[in-house]
DNA sequence: CGCGTGATTGATAGGCATCAACACGAGTGG
DNA sequence: CCACTCGTGTTGATGCCTATCAATCACGCG
């Protein structure tokens, strides 16, 4: 499906395909569904039985580019893949950093083409879906629909506060804003460790996320550490850790309530399970 | 339903709460959705029959704060709207401006509680909806469903691109882009009169939108006067004219496919109509 | 071992914020 | 009816934050 890279890489890592094993349909999704409402087994099979493809990219390889057709509905199993917008005079703007269990273009349900581009950043697996197949959830899994719907409105609302980040936060405190995040979303995945996590991104990458140049951010980085902050390490791979949790998130004026982990409104629920059927 | 205003006034105009009539549902959402996929009149009587109460509201009023939980989903029937988040130490980031058809809370249907706050700018006609009665879309009108997460998407591209103004655009783009947004939206809507348009905005609303300083903004408009791009009235209410759209585009940089008014794609709509019932 | 990529640091310039003052109209109360 | 105030638009002066340009370093890879 995919085609070389464009002009900027996006890449990081590797590249290698590798021979793994590939884990399809990573249970990181099922995991995050569950605290908004209870999946039941059939449900997660009847997802198992659509999934159509499954495979692994090597970092670097675009999944959809802007005014291209959808194909389809993935799924990132593993790995870390970046979503993000090319100006006309070439200067890009990341929308977010997609994590593995997150559902990538969804939008296909309801639009024929792309807007952004979804590049992958490191190698990743991931599931492939039919978008008949997952229209099709309205009608036959209305729940699982909800879900989906939640997925999306969770990511609109780290989208509201990355505008609030470009739009009125200094470097700094964009920077760390960025940090506390990502570690925040790994560990509800459980894929950071303790303080530390991996964070393949060069700075360029964090620059063209929260809107400013490689050599700020470059600058704010050192300024943390230098403030005890955060260490990072660069090889064998990127890791970052955050020495000063307290610290950082003060810097960073982060109140993680928009990553909201809440669970299914009473009336929303009472609504899809009264005429109960497969639900 | 709603409190009084918080510290910094959003609101603009006279707010009279008028004796006026008030058009129950708006049409320009009929015809937003119609734009996506065909709405049957069936569909349509069912909206209206859902409708549970509607209302007219004084400019600066706040429809939800954050933190609030959600009573109910609104749609916008006139007037203008905003939402925006504000952060720890007061500055505001404004994500978008409602306007009329467009609909507000739809998160109520999968969260419980609000991430945003939303205030009227001018006094406004609305309807309200059951979050249940939405959820029960689900089930009972799929197609409608599909539509209003169309509309969720479509949101969400207009989003990405406000992000990619703040990110990645100049002081003059910024507002150039707004500008021309607004009019091609209002455009779309019916609103506009050829090349001007009313826009019931501070020049610190503006600001709080495109990430700047109210100062600045009104350099920037002057700027645009000056260069024959526009022109503004502010009495007796603020209009705003785009005296050469070609040259208003190309500073703003502006290539208007993200408000894409596309149809269903065929999959999806085979999907939904292959067991056709009601649809 | 040379090359490419990315991190790092310094010097300089410029865009936008900040502070301040004034203009102007609308509403308000004496 | 007029001072008064408040909100908003407008403009100038000043300074800081971040971009830009440039050079160096470190490492992995062919």
């Amino acid at each position: 499906m995919p085609k070389p890279t464009i002009g900027k890489r996006l890449h990081r890592g590797s590249g290698v395909v590798g021979t793994d094993r590939i884990p399809a349909l990573t249970p990181l999704l099922f995991r995050k569904l569950a605290v908004f409402a209870h999946i039941s087994d059939e449900q997660i099979q009847h997802l198992r039985s659509i999934e159509y493809a499954h495979g692994v990219l090597p970092a670097g390889t675009d999944i959809i580019r802007h005014g291209q057709t959808y194909k389809s509905i993935l799924l990132l199993n593993s790995g870390w893949a970046v979503r993000y917008l090319v100006r006309g005079n070439g200067r890009r703007q990341i929308a977010n950093f997609i994590l593995p269990g997150d559902l990538m273009c969804l939008n296909a349900t309801v639009m024929s083409h792309s807007d952004y581009d979804i590049t992958t950043v490191t190698q990743v697996s991931y599931s492939e879906f039919r978008v008949e197949d997952i229209v099709g959830l309205i009608e036959r899994h209305p729940m699982l629909c909800a879900a989906i719907f939640w997925c999306t409105a969770r990511e609109e609302s780290i989208l509201l506060e990355h505008l609030v980040s470009i739009g009125r936060r200094t470097a700094y405190e964009r920077v760390a804003h960025l940090l506390v995040e990502l570690w925040r979303r790994l560990q509800i995945l459980g894929l950071a460790d303790g303080d530390t996590f991996d964070m393949p991104l060069t700075q360029e990458l964090i620059a063209d996320c929260v809107g400013l140049t490689s050599v700020h951010v470059n600058r704010m980085m050192r300024s943390m550490q230098a403030a005890g902050l955060i260490t990072c390490e660069y090889r064998p791979v990127q890791r970052c850790r955050i020495t000063d949790v307290r610290g950082l998130e003060e810097a960073a004026g982060f109140e993680g309530g928009y990553l909201h982990f809440t669970e299914m409104p009473r009336k929303a629920r009472q609504a899809l399970t009264r005429h109960a059927s497969v639900d």
